[in-house]
DNA sequence: ACCCAGGGTCATA
DNA sequence: TATGACCATGGG
């Protein structure tokens, strides 16, 4: 693959993305710490079902990691019921939050390097690739490239990566061919899934299709 | 009734 | 290192 062409290309997408889906306001979020939540609960889950186990954790007061870590599992669990995988989900947020807390919240660890933050992410339990990047671009506004389910089907269908190409070269794909700017990079990944989301369900033959009809269905 | 969703871990070979 | 089972709710 030409680098060139690659780079024309991936540049592209975003902007027929961009010029067909308008304005998105990802990640939606009131604070940081919320993001955190969001990106572990959000882990092979609609995001419909996200936002009301957000909404339960808010009218419990349980949104601020001391909170969290203080009640009982089954209160959390009960919580977050709606995002699913409830019981494993209460013990990665709980992973997660003994981390924020230990490193000092958001003040501390801002202050941090992107290789730091990452390598650290990674480590908590629960925490994967995309959970991780979620995190680092979204929460501490740092460019990372986010790489999901979508983003590997679309690309491979499109030709312009493979279709099981690992994570962490797929996240060097984009990284390597795109400005490295957090705001570019967390609303490219916003109009990916949107894309999926809302036009090419099932249907191989979508004409609404803005990329070549290769886009989102299923194989 | 089925399929899928803004993944990750753990056990097996 | 590479698959497969498992986690579980809610909407189409």
């Amino acid at each position: 693959m030409p680098k060139q062409i690659l780079q024309v290309d991936i540049q592209k997408v975003y902007l027929e993305l961009r010029m067909q889906q308008g304005e998105l306001g990802w990640w939606p979020a009131e604070s940081v710490f919320e993001i955190l939540v969001g990106a572990v609960l959000t882990q092979n889950t609609a995001w419909t079902n996200v936002e009301k186990a957000i909404q339960s954790l808010k009218e419990g007061g349980l949104l601020s990691p001391q909170a969290i870590l203080g009640c009982e599992n089954e209160i959390l669990a009960n919580r977050i019921r709606s995002s699913g995988y409830f019981n494993v989900k209460a013990k990665r947020l709980r992973a997660v939050c003994e981390w924020y807390v230990l490193n000092g919240e958001f003040e501390a660890i801002s202050q941090w390097s992107t290789d730091l933050l990452r390598e650290s992410l990674l480590q908590v339990h629960g925490v994967g690739p995309e959970t991780a990047d979620d995190i680092i671009l979204y929460a501490f506004k740092r460019p990372v490239f986010v790489v999901d389910a979508y983003t590997r089907r679309m690309f491979s269908r499109l030709g312009l990566t493979q279709a099981k190409q690992d994570y962490e070269s797929l996240r060097a794909v984009f990284e390597n061919n795109l400005e490295p700017d957090a705001q570019l990079f967390g609303d490219y990944h916003a109009h990916i899934v949107e894309h999926a989301k809302n036009i090419c369900k099932v249907k191989p033959s979508c004409t609404e299709c803005v990329l070549n009809r290769l886009c989102c269905y299923k194989a």
